[in-house]
DNA sequence: TTTGAATGTTGTCGACGTTAACATCAGGTT
DNA sequence: AACCTGATGTTAACGTCGACAACATTCAAA
């Protein structure tokens, strides 16, 4: 177990836990990730600049630290947003509002989430771990909503790519502004509505 | 009009458009736009590293000229593969899966297109005129539908930043290998899957 | 023909990612 | 207690980039 004692000597501690927590303060001081560079987290934790090194292999290692920190904190703003739901379905619904409200709330954290995590074929990473425990939201309500035949068969995991697919391109169009929303009314009215339309077309039998 | 002749002179003849030819080349050539630089496409076209500087004001300005041409080039697949279709429905249907086709044939392309273009009280950019044409497809659809009946009441570009926001959340997954789909069938038979659920949902009375 | 605007070049600056060579320290071995 | 070794941090350097200033060349209008 690492030591948590001298401060002002050589070594620093935790310096790795440092690196994250600057990136994160870059990042949402910001609302922008372009600032994040290795040197500049170097510099705000009061270390040189090669030393991020010792802790991340190169610059992307430390975004994928800050990806699968985004994943963990999304997945818990989503189990508290929908925890206590029965229905299936009003249970999708929330956590589909749940999850732009998380984008929007942390735009250029939501923004290296995605930029960084792939999958692929023998991909165990913990990133990936991460991101599938967000994603099983979306697939649990939708299997539960299958269950009680509110949605029509299928595999679950398909329909909540899909879902997926709906809040993330919502997401990302909100954060860059590439849709005329005037105020955080309109843009939970069209998030209402949108994650409502694509619920009631899963009904559908195929 | 600029002359077409010297190419062995001191002045290029049409260095912009050359530039830009560059930029679309490295884009295509990497599917990525990470090698995208001025220098590299000053290189490419045997010009000094300054010389993009005088048709551009900076690399945002080279990189908005290129997801212009994807704007007009992504209204082209749409409508070619969508003009003959008397259904409105349909017509929908067949521009989600034509829009998510562009975006997987043209990756990167598509990828700088949407990290360039922003909608701000004002903005009557060539860019974002180019961007409203291409959208302007679906809404048109959704309007035709809503006059036949077959689509909910309300305002139409409202449901075609739905029907966009699916579209663009799946072509950016698909794109950065985020969804596990294995090859191209799969991959069209859940485009399919997800535009059609969707539509059915834009059609329940709101 | 002259002259000024447009276009291209050279040289430079600071920031970045990355690596090599070196310095320091902590903890276990003897 | 002295020593060693690996982990951790530093300094210095390389090549690339975006950007700008100062200068050179060319074209076209007066």
């Amino acid at each position: 177990m690492p030591k948590v004692r001298s401060r002002a000597t050589y070594h620093h501690g935790d310096l790795r836990r440092a690196l994250l927590d600057a990136a994160l303060a870059i990042i949402v001081e910001d609302r922008d990730a372009t600032n994040v560079s290795l040197r500049a987290v170097a510099r705000r934790v009061g270390v040189s600049q090669a030393a991020p090194y010792r802790h991340f292999a190169d610059k992307d290692a430390l975004l994928a630290a800050v990806a699968e920190e985004g994943f963990q904190r999304l997945l818990k703003a989503l189990d508290t947003d929908t925890d206590f739901d029965p229905n299936p379905l009003s249970r999708l619904q929330s956590s589909g509002v749940a999850y732009v409200k998380f984008a929007i709330a942390h735009p250029a954290h939501y923004r290296v989430m995605f930029s960084t995590f792939r999958i692929e074929p023998g991909n165990d990473s913990s990133l990936n771990a991460a991101a599938g425990k967000a994603f099983a939201v979306m697939v649990d309500a939708i299997s539960a909503g299958q269950a009680m035949g509110a949605i029509q068969p299928g595999h679950p995991r398909q329909l909540a790519w899909i879902t997926w697919s709906l809040v993330h391109g919502l997401a990302l169009l909100l954060i860059d502004r590439q849709l005329p929303v005037a105020d955080e009314q309109d843009m939970l009215s069209l998030v209402t509505l949108a994650t409502q339309s694509l619920i009631y077309g899963l009904q559908k039998p195929s």
